[in-house]
DNA sequence: CCATTATTTTAATAATTGTTTAACAGTGGA
DNA sequence: TCCACTGTTAAACAATTATTAAAATAATGG
């Protein structure tokens, strides 16, 4: 993952509307929640919704699959877990520390 | 920490200078390094950077200290294991799952 | 098929953000 | 004190982003 893709998966998350949707697809896990019912649990309109899901599929932090006549919205953790490395890498120029809670070094 | 803090840390690296300017830090440790060196090893103007290191200060990622005539900057990880426990918080409504590298549930 | 429900797209507007230039403020040595 | 060095602040501008409403598309069941 490099720094661009990085960028684009943070600035998909730097939002208060996404931020709230990812979280709660995070929390759903592998079965994700309809995009009509994430609308209505965040009071958002449907239009503003799909304009954020927009931002956090690109970002590849969010997949969709159909079923009937609902989209279905789930958390992609691979993503979220290239993210959290980038930010930590190599911390403390490779030097034992306790900085990160165990993922540095 | 609370959803706007966490937003507001996201939207501190959700830029390429920054999250550079981040990177840069976390490998530096707690010794930091000197606002011009990072001006010159990014080459990044000085009134930019200034810019840049205010909206990372302001989420609490950095922090700096004056020394001489130099200023120090260094990441604050406190901040990022808050932001990353954020994001993860309660995976998966909590069921047993694999999805976050050990680091869910 | 047609009516209904669900979601996306488009276009317009308002708000926020990044960069540059120039001026300003500390620090330490001559 | 004066001066060079470091870094910050302020104002102006260009570019990007979020939201809304309206229209368009997609899928289902009668």
């Amino acid at each position: 993952m490099d720094a661009k893709q990085v960028v684009t998966a943070l600035s998909a998350l730097a939002q208060p509307t996404r931020l709230a949707i990812y979280r709660l697809l995070v929390v759903c896990g592998n079965e994700g929640m309809a995009a009509g019912q994430i609308a209505e649990k965040l009071a958002v309109s449907p239009a503003t919704l799909s304009f954020h899901f927009r931002s956090l599929s690109h970002a590849g932090l969010i997949e969709s699959r159909q079923a009937g006549r609902f989209v279905y919205y789930c958390a992609n953790f691979g993503v979220m877990n290239e993210m959290l490395a980038y930010l930590t890498a190599n911390c403390c120029a490779g030097e034992p520390c306790d900085l990160l809670n165990g993922k540095g070094e």
